[in-house]
DNA sequence: CCGCTTTGTTAGACACGTCTATCGTGAGCC
DNA sequence: GGCTCACGATAGACGTGTCTAACAAAGCGG
């Protein structure tokens, strides 16, 4: 019950992060993402581990207990809830959310944490798509499949963006690729050439980094 | 130029805070003021006084350098504009936007600050009265006089309540002591006894603590 | 004028989170 | 089997912010 560092919040958050996708989180990811030394990641996981937050029994990969994933969980709803807030409440554009949230999420208290719910009408989703972790209980990811994943020729509904890349983002909100969306995959180049997608009535190339940002599902045929 | 820690804001926070209450700002004071242990505070005041953020020039107090006043300044407005946007766009009640706004200071951008500060129109005072510093330039606190000083039969405006005290601060919204409202001082008992007010032709009774923590103005007899 | 009380500072320790430099170790490859 | 390379852990240091315990200085009462 004692309250956990915002360090320590990173780092589970980060772990949790990572371990969303699929590949074994290791010291050296987990330094890359949060950007420090791999010895500061080994003392911290060290720390974290005291703490019974995080499991090292399998040496290959760095895994949250289950109070370790609780308090990662706690920090991506607060994460996800303010992205929701800052774009509702103060129309900040979408690409900002997440930096604004990413400072904001450890100084949020319980008790505004359940405001500021209540007041958004205790919404699903945050503006990227991301699902918004319940208060307590079990919580999925479901990341649909990547857009690089798709055939030509397919209609693909979006459901996520990933926020990471600011400038990214904000790309493709200019072009219309938010969750809802609906693209029609027109063709892709060979030899990572572009995609070539129709989003409300326009034609647009979409590089092949760009379309591992976007996930969502096919539907029926255009 | 380099950020500034949130405990050197804190303390920046509490030395201007305790300075514009006339007293001489003292170690002890400060130690009291922050919970914390008097060594910690020399400590702490040398390192703001290697970032020339203090000047102990004079030995009996601590006081504020330009460039600390600034620094105060900032948090000092960030807090006072955050008390400000919780209650109007969450409705958090009055004696509780204090709290929310003491952990949410340290992370406010200076892009979000400015995004809540056209929200609000550019406010000047926040909920309990308390005048909200502008983003650059000069600033006073401007505290009126307090209650416990004014005689009975005197007319008073309300202009700023003491938000430290979310107990009374609340005690005082049920009493409609709130900036703005007027009150007629019907009556003072001698011996530390009660003043008796008129609020909205309600009859209310203060002990000298509450009268402490309300500032304001007399108007002409009633 | 001298001792006591009050106040602030120094000394030394600790926890946290970070770094660089170094050491171990395990997997793959010849 | 032995070498190399990649990776993680350890060692040692530092800055920040805190503590307790001991010391210094200053005012005040007698």
């Amino acid at each position: 019950m004692q309250a956990i560092s915002r360090a320590s919040e990173d780092y589970l958050k980060a772990i949790y992060h990572l371990g969303t996708h699929g590949d074994p989180v290791t010291t050296g990811l987990l330094a890359h993402e949060l950007g420090v030394s791999s010895p500061s990641v080994s003392a911290m996981i060290k720390r974290l581990q005291d703490g019974e937050l995080v499991d090292r029994s399998d040496a290959r990969a760095i895994r949250l207990t289950g109070q370790g994933e609780r308090e990662a969980l706690r920090v991506v709803r607060r994460h996800r809830l303010l992205e929701t807030f800052l774009a509702q409440a103060l129309g900040v554009p979408w690409d900002e959310v997440h930096a604004e949230a990413e400072l904001l999420e450890h100084a949020l208290s319980d008790r505004l944490e359940e405001r500021i719910d209540a007041a958004l009408g205790h919404p699903t989703h945050d503006p990227p798509g991301d699902p918004i972790p319940p208060r307590e209980g079990p919580h999925t990811e479901s990341w649909g499949v990547p857009l690089e994943t798709v055939p030509a020729g397919s209609r693909f509904r979006v459901e996520r963006v990933s926020d990471r890349d600011s400038a990214a983002l904000r790309h493709l909100g200019q072009l219309g690729v938010v969750p809802g969306a609906v693209l029609d995959v027109e063709e892709q180049e060979p030899f990572g050439g572009p995609y070539w997608v129709r989003v409300d009535g326009e034609r647009h190339a979409l590089g092949i980094p760009l379309t591992r940002l976007v996930h969502g599902r096919t539907e029926g045929e255009p």
